[in-house]
RNA sequence: GCGCCGGUAGCUCAGGGGAUAGAGCAGGGGACUUCUAAUCCUCAGGUCGCAGGUUCGAAUCCUGCCCGGCGCGCCA
């Protein structure tokens, strides 16, 4: 739109002026920000820079010579050099209107990218089904469903993908305890084994094996008591875990089970396609592969000596299996702690002959779990910590999921449990909510005086002049911008600052400019921007799985003391 | 020891070659006859961990160091 029209312009004013200026060819094509600051026009580049420090030769002049070389165009006002070399450009509001008209047309595909054809996989949370999910997948989760939506957004074939580690020796611990808990329900002696699952949720379900199973399984031959026993607890852990990530708003496309690898032989058919290209060996009675080859300090086992398979030799067949399944690209969801996969899992990629690039791993830093700023201690086999559906109930799937998303991956967070639930009055995911919520309830009000909005080809929205009105349209024209990059640099935590920004602009707006008023086309005219608003600020929620409700209750402070605080706390 | 990630306002964090480094919270001072005051305005608050280097220009890139987190299994 705008952008390509101005660089367009400065392409040939770059040209016009490039013997005088002494430039070398290839000219360089010019780049457009948006200024951080107002004053600076509405977009500047800084081509003139690039250009003059090429050919050796003084910026500012060479920016002179762009400027003077512009040809004049309907929609460019004014063009300065600024600051060291910066070309500054103001353009007329007509783009912004265009910007307006798009939303009002394109509705909530408003910033979405064509159809790329890109299948797309993106696997995440993937969490051991030996009990329920835990505060410690919570961030996984948010980031993973952000990165799915997003990238669907951007107009990628998305599909998410649950892996399930239904195999190995945690789940024999797991099935072990299940099996204790069932004898005990059932008045028999048993015990959970040492090293096997303590807390009281593997007693629940083993009662709910009980429940679906009857006692039955009791007296079975011990071998195939102890599997039944296994899978039955671990298929209702997972019915548990699909349930906690739909409360949290997360679904999956596909749940995968690693032990299906093992029953199709995909295990011992990957090894041996790496075999034969020489990336795989036997030694010490294990099977290896050659991992250092990919820059790994030292080979790594995929067979154990006792013919059963490591994490690492599943994963090796899950990635064959993943691009068997036709996808262009991977992308993992991973924890910072298993940084030290990464090279391995692509360099498998690479020796099954697969390009490492399309082998995405999104790596997070870990969260500080806190409440009341104490660190809450957890540990998953004591059964010792707080599920996802305790910080659900406490602080809501919104507010966690919000909080969860406001940092960069790569930066460690804390998350003070006890606070994020208090901060109703300052939590910043209210603060969003309430300027949808707000915009909602102004266009009921609209609509319960008889006003009727009508085309926005009828609108004038010339008359959206003030300042508050121009920052808010200008921050609408950015939402696609902010959008496109959240999804090439996997950035969700772009999302929910953007939409901080957005709400604070439309309240400011808010408080200066009254929308339903007598003036029958100003009233148009804002109810359009505060429409348009409204559909912006609901597609960045939408990103990060947060509600956009359309009415929120005025929280009055009932007890009339001055100041808030009176309760303390 | 090696690797990855952080260190920016009192606190929690954005920004990751460009102009005067931003936001929220906390703190001081203001604004409700009003479409929701869950809001807005304003003031105050900074050696961008430290030291070198590259560049016309460094919070941003490079090197070294310091502090913190996480890894470096025939665990998952």
């Amino acid at each position: 739109m705008i952008e390509e029209r101005l660089v367009t312009l400065l392409a040939e004013a770059i040209a016009k002026a490039a013997p005088s200026l002494g430039a070398a060819t290839p000219l360089p094509v010019p780049e457009l920000q948006r200024p951080r600051q107002k004053g600076f026009g509405d977009f500047t580049t800084n081509v003139a820079m690039v250009i003059a420090s090429q050919a050796g030769v003084d910026p500012r002049a060479t920016a002179a010579a762009i400027v003077e070389a512009l040809p004049s165009a309907a929609f460019l006002a004014k063009a300065e050099v600024a600051g060291p070399g910066f070309i500054n450009l103001w353009t007329t509001d007509e783009w912004l209107h265009d910007v307006m008209r798009q939303i009002a047309v394109e509705g909530d595909r408003y910033g979405a990218g064509a159809p790329t054809g890109r299948r797309i996989q993106v696997e995440f949370v993937s969490a051991n089904p030996t009990g329920p999910l835990t505060i410690g997948h919570a961030r996984n989760a948010a980031i993973g469903d952000a990165l799915a939506r997003l990238l669907t957004f951007a107009g990628h074939e998305v599909e998410r993908e649950y892996y399930f580690n239904d195999a190995g020796g945690q789940m024999d611990r797991f099935g072990a305890s299940v099996e204790a808990r069932y004898l005990e329900a059932l008045g028999r002696d048993a015990e959970v084994p040492e090293d096997g699952y303590h807390g009281d949720y593997v007693a629940d379900l083993a009662r709910e094996v009980l429940a679906s199973e009857g006692p039955g399984l009791a007296d079975l031959p011990e071998e195939e008591r102890f599997v039944r026993l296994r899978e039955g607890g671990a298929g209702i852990a997972m019915e548990h875990i699909r349930a906690t990530l739909a409360r949290f708003g997360v679904t999956f496309d596909s749940y995968f089970l690693e032990a299906s690898l093992l029953e199709r032989g995909e295990i011992a058919h990957a090894i041996e396609r790496l075999r034969e290209g020489g990336f795989v060996y036997d030694a010490e009675g294990a099977t290896w592969f050659r991992s250092t080859a990919f820059g790994d300090d030292k080979d790594r086992v995929a067979i154990r000596s006792d013919g059963t398979h490591t994490y690492f030799g599943a994963d090796i067949a899950y990635v064959l299996d993943k691009f068997s399944r036709g996808f262009d690209h991977l992308i993992y969801v991973w924890g910072a702690d298993h940084h030290g996969d990464v090279a391995r899992v692509r360099g498998v990629a690479t020796a099954l002959g697969f390009d490492a690039d399309r082998v995405e791993i999104v790596l997070y830093q870990f969260v500080s779990f806190l409440r009341g700023g104490q660190p809450v201690k957890m540990s998953k086999r004591a059964g010792t910590f707080v599920s996802l559906d305790e910080l659900i109930d406490e602080v809501g799937a919104d507010a966690a999921r919000f909080h969860l998303l406001l940092f960069s991956n790569d930066r460690p967070m804390n998350f003070d449990i006890a606070e994020v639930a208090r901060q109703t009055l300052e939590n910043p995911v209210y603060y969003v909510q309430y300027g949808h919520a707000r915009i909602a309830s102004i266009l009921r009000r609209a609509s319960d005086e008889g006003i009727e909005l009508r085309p926005i080809e009828d609108a004038d929205l010339t008359l959206l002049a003030s300042e508050p009105e121009q920052d808010l349209m200008r921050a609408l024209a950015d939402g696609p911008g902010t959008i496109a990059i959240a999804a090439e640099h996997r950035a969700p935590h772009r999302l929910t600052h953007a939409a901080q920004d957005l709400a604070a602009t439309f309240h400011r707006f808010y408080t200066e400019c009254r929308v339903v008023s007598d003036d029958d086309s100003l009233t148009q005219a804002r109810l359009w921007l505060s429409s348009a608003t409204k559909q912006v600020l609901g597609t960045l929620l939408d990103l990060v799985g947060v509600s956009a409700p359309e009415r929120m209750d005025r929280l009055d402070d009932a007890d009339g003391s001055v100041g808030g605080a009176a309760d303390g706390g």
